[in-house]
DNA sequence: GGGGTGACCCAGT
DNA sequence: TACTGGGCCACCC
């Protein structure tokens, strides 16, 4: 299939949206995730896609490897994130405690 | 068909 | 611990 990558956006979604409230993720695990469906795709793809794709999904649940939300919606997605419960730390640039609120599609499903 | 961009990630300094 | 550079993959002109 060298349709567009309509299938791939499609999982990338999905996993967005099985994103549990008062939980968020990385751009990372959800590219490894979409991977392993689609056999293509990063982080920096995943990034594309929401960008583009990513209005119907919680996307605020997702954020860089560093905690840190995305520079571009990082405003917006820390007024979510606390309205979620979603444990930030206490500086300047708040950032995600993904010890504690760390979550990944393979933690809720099943990895055969 | 070629080059540049982007809601990223990792390693080095 | 924070900043910089290179790599990564898909999309748009």
């Amino acid at each position: 299939m060298r349709e567009v990558a309509e299938d791939y956006v499609e999982v990338v979604l999905d996993l967005v949206q099985q994103i549990p409230p008062g939980r968020a993720t990385t751009y990372g695990v959800i590219a490894e995730a979409a991977k392993e469906s689609t056999g293509r795709g990063s982080a920096r793809t995943v990034g594309t896609v929401m960008a583009r794709y990513g209005g119907g999904v919680p996307w605020w649940r997702v954020v860089t490897a560093s905690g840190a939300a995305a520079d571009r919606v990082a405003g917006r997605a820390i007024e979510l994130l606390r309205a979620e419960g979603v444990p930030l730390t206490s500086h300047d640039p708040p950032r995600v405690d993904l010890a504690e609120a760390g979550w990944e599609p393979w933690e809720d499903e099943p990895q055969m």
